[in-house]
DNA sequence: CCATTAAATGTAC
DNA sequence: GTACATTTAATGG
């Protein structure tokens, strides 16, 4: 299939690029679908691809030694991932998985330093979004570390709802299927905990939700119970 | 305050 | 019907 420039002129690592530039980056690019729950490459694996996320959006997950899962951070449209080259690595640092229904690009590993090399703008981009990546699992690895659960699972939704919101009549819906697991996974906690949490706010009017799905209603609500006392 | 256990109810395929 | 998601109560650290 022969791809659209302007589906990277937009984005960062590409914004300085010229029409042909993207012409032959795109033609170097394999555009492919992933069903909801797919796993795009694992981690430990060699890293043969890196990938740009088009469309849907991922979990990264790391296993720990004694086979928790722990959701490390989500990808939206636009971004890079599995750049295991920009760390020095050869093989991947976590699993990448399909938290909806997905496409992206990805090349061959090899043009990583030639990219690097040649494109303008490409490395400090990367990089940029990489260092903003290792940000935010810090504050997420701090939250962790000092808050209590109830504000733990509260400011992961808004970082949900920050990621990938969109508006609706009821509020801010996070834009793609999460179960209280996967909660819990990111939090640190467990499912029930996470359900007990979540009905209580809906009595209280700050989400509404269903199977998979997530409205936050009350974002100002949320922002305060993601901060300790109360 | 929160995890665990267990049981019941919903919901999608 | 099967499998998985979610809720709820009970119990204990």
């Amino acid at each position: 299939m022969k791809l659209d420039t302007s589906l990277l002129t937009g984005l960062p690592p590409f914004s300085r690029l010229d029409r042909e530039q993207i012409r032959q980056i795109l033609d170097d690019a394999t555009s492919r679908r992933y069903e909801e729950g797919a796993t795009i490459f694992q981690e430990g694996h060699d890293a043969e691809r890196f990938y740009l996320l088009l469309d849907g959006y991922l979990r990264v997950i790391r296993t720990t030694p004694d086979g928790e899962q722990i959701i490390v951070l989500h990808i939206s449209p636009g971004q890079l991932f599995g750049i295991a080259k920009a760390l020095q690595r050869s093989t991947y640092p976590a699993t990448a998985v399909a938290a909806a229904e997905s496409i992206a690009l990805s090349w061959p590993m090899r043009l990583w330093e030639s990219y690097v090399a040649q494109y303008e703008g490409f490395a400090t981009e990367s990089y940029k979004t990489l260092g903003q990546r290792l940000g935010e699992i810090q504050t997420t690895l701090t939250e962790m570390a000092t808050q209590a659960v109830e504000q733990r699972v509260a400011a992961v939704l808004l970082r949900m709802t920050n990621q990938s919101g969109q508006k609706t009549e009821e509020g801010i819906e996070i834009g793609f299927p999460v179960t209280r697991h996967n909660i819990s996974d990111m939090t640190g906690t467990t499912l029930h905990t996470v359900s007990r949490l979540l009905s209580a706010w809906e009595k209280d009017g700050i989400v509404r939700s269903s199977r998979k799905h997530i409205v936050v209603t009350d974002p100002h609500a949320l922002m305060l119970l993601s901060r300790p006392k109360g």
